[in-house]
Order: structure tokens, then sequence, then C-alpha cells
DNA sequence: GACCAAACTGGTAGTCAGTTCCACTTTTGA
DNA sequence: TCAAAAGTGGAACTGACTACCAGTTTGGTC
């Protein structure tokens, strides 16, 4: 019956800010050097072989406080200030496209700004992410969060209910395909990979001939 | 660097096996009492409100035996017996379909295999799949598995190669959508529930008209 | 500059999942 | 009948995560 504790992102003054020098990441400010430590960390000692302990020291405050800038371990590496971001791009698709327009516009938006981030884009966090189960597991979770508040933006957009079943299956579909891609490419963010997205939403069109 | 512990499934003599009564689950007959008890209190307690001690004494072993059965709480949910049934229907798919026929057919099987075992279509089950998050994220990664091995396997059939990018592409736009709709859906096995599955493959191969 | 409330912090002391080790008992089968 | 194999429980541990609480820092305000 706990309810389940929603992504901590309160906005401190600064946990330790100062101690790391200048981020390079253009993560959330004031988490970004705890981010930074972990990262070097788990690339060490492997993500399961790291303690929040060990990252909390690093990062130099005590896991209470760690924990109070991410709700989970995990966290670390799948969070991400890119919200603000991506709600432009969604608000950004010009008007007039059909679903499979809709849908590309929305993917090169996405992976433009993905590809623009040094954090979401680093190598590191992707390899953990894609090698990590846990990681993986909750990195879908939120994929599929995302992909449900997509069908909504995407029926307001089409005109059609948000209950139309042919549009949920539709954007099922393509949050299959999409999550597929972006686990099998090594994903390094590069044109090649954008083009794999963009070729799977034509098979998709086509109706897939083989 | 510890080694994932992959899903435990000895074949002990009975774990308890006498105290319960007369199974009426086609599970795993030596770890079935304990799955009941553990339903039973999930019903009662909600799964986060229930410890593995709680389902341990219920079913009158340790802790430490709990865990020779389940490799972790969520196993006492998700796992199944169906594994051979399985591959028993993807065995019997008649030969000369093309890929959505034999997408068809692979689906009307497991779900006719699923909806005539008692565990894997028990209600309460089911809803605590959907809803608890840890369970529903692992039972999605547990899917994609069987998915990326439906690949292979579809390639042999098609006789194509198994890094064929289109069937690939194809598979995970099938998953997506088998899993969307086994999420949406209350998810009583019916005949409704069927058809809807396999409406969804019509719609993969019309190409997705809106 | 003193002051107060709000925001942050670290420490302690939990709970619970999951593992390891070991000694003991039961089953099995030659 | 007796030894090996299989199964079991207990104790002790690790690590993620939470609750509580007392202390410090910060940001206005007069």
């Amino acid at each position: 019956m706990t309810a389940a504790p929603e992504t901590v992102r309160r906005s401190p003054t600064a946990p330790n800010a100062g101690s790391g020098g200048p981020s390079g990441y253009a993560k959330n400010t004031r988490s970004a050097p705890a981010t930074r430590f972990a990262t070097r960390l788990f690339e060490k000692q492997g993500y399961a072989g790291t303690t929040v302990e060990q990252i909390a020291r690093e990062a130099e405050v005590s896991h209470t406080t760690f924990f109070r800038y991410f709700s989970s371990k995990e966290q670390v590496v799948l969070s991400d200030d890119l919200d603000d971001v991506r709600a432009q791009v969604i608000a950004g698709v010009p008007p007039g496209l059909n679903h499979f327009g809709f849908v590309r516009e929305l993917v090169r938006g996405l992976f433009t700004a993905a590809s623009g981030d040094p954090w979401a884009s680093n190598p590191e966090r992707l390899r953990l992410i894609h090698t990590e189960p846990a990681l993986r597991v909750s990195h879908q979770l939120e994929s599929d969060r995302a992909i449900y508040d997509g069908i909504d933006v995407m029926a307001d957009y089409l005109g059609v209910d948000r209950d139309n079943p042919r549009l949920r299956v539709f954007a099922a579909a393509v949050g299959g395909v999409m999550f597929h891609i972006a686990n099998e490419l090594t994903f390094i963010p590069d044109d090649a990979a954008l083009t794999s997205l963009l070729e799977a939403i034509d098979l998709l069109e086509e109706g897939f001939p083989l």
C-alpha cells in the first residue's frame, strides 16, 4: 500500500555544488556532481559492485542526502533534465501531418534533442542502461509512460478520440519498434541511428513486406 | 560483478507439498503451495505490504527455502510452468505461412495455452502483474526475452537470416502491440481478447490506416 | 546586524530483499 | 543397511531505502 515514491526532483540550493569543478554536463546542476562520480565508479567497479554509500562518499554527501536527490540508485543513471526540451519538441510539431508524419517529426525532434545533450547521449550511460537489467527495466517503464502520454498528445493533434483503439495500437507498435532499435544499436546517436529509426517507421507504413 | 541469478527452478522433492490440500493449479507442483499462500496474502495486504518472511511462514518453510524456489519475491507471481507447452505451440505451427500467418498462429496457440492454464490465467495474478510496477516491468522484460527468442525461431521458419533487420523490426512491432493489448485489456482471456490481438495484427499488415 | 523561518544536512536506527555458509535431516538407490 | 545426494533451517551478513530528529545554512525582513 506504500505509495510509489515519485522521482524526487526538489530544488535545493546546492548539494555540494562547488566541490567538483565545472560540470560539463547539461544535467541538473545540483545533482550533477553525484552523477559524474557515480558514472565513474560504475565504469570502474560495475553497477552492482558499486554501493550508494560509495557514491555518496565520493560526492562528499551522506547517503541520506543522496536519496534526497535521487529516488533510487537507478535514477543516478536514468534521470536527465530533458523534460522541458521534450515538451518543446512535441509542441513544435507543425500542423497538418497525418499520424506517420507526426511520429516522424517527433522521432526526429526527440532524437536531436537527446543527441545534443551531453548527459543524455553519454555513451557510458547508454551502455549501462543497455547492459544492466535493473536499469533497462526501469528505463523501459519510463519509456512506456512516455508513450502513454504520447498517445494522448497525438490523439489531440490528429483530432481523434484518445481511446481510439487503432491509434493506441499504432502507438504501441511505434513504441515497440523504437525501443527495440534503441536497444539494438550500440547507440552512439549519430545520423545512421536516426536513419534506422525513420526506416523502421517506413516499414510500419508499408505493412511490413519482407 | 555478481552474476545475475537466473530464475531458480530446481526440482526438490517437496517443500512442504502435502500441507495445503490438493493444489488446483497446474503450476509447478512443488512450489504451488507457496504461490497460493502468497497470492492470498497479496490480495489481503497488497504486494508491497507483504514480506517474503510472511509468505514463507504461511507456507511453513524458512525464508531461505523460499528463495531456493523463487529467485525473487516477484517470481512467486510471475513464474509459470508453461515453457514446455509454449515450445510445443511453436513447434506445431504448420509450414508454408508467411510472417503474418506465422505470428497469427503463434498468438492463437500461445493464447489458448495460457487461457487453459489456471495459474497463468488466474485473474488475481494478472491483476497484480498489471498493477504492481515492479511486476509489470519484470514481466515485460521476460516477454522481451521471449520475443528475442521468437525472432530466431521465426527466421528459421521463414528461411531468412536471423539478423534480417526487417524481420527484427517486424518482431518488435508485434511484440509492442501484443504487450500493449495484454495490458489494456483487464485480461480475462476470453474470445474477445483473442480477437483484439488478431485484429491488431491485421492493422500491422494493412499499414495502420486510421 | 540581529532575527526568524524555510530549506538543507548528517547521523542513527530501523525494515526488507536477497545471499552465504554450515550443520542437520530426509530421500534414494545400490 | 548404509552412504551419497538432495533438501532444509538458522544465523549472520550486505545493501537499498525510509523515518525521525537535531543541527546548520540560507534568504529575506525590519
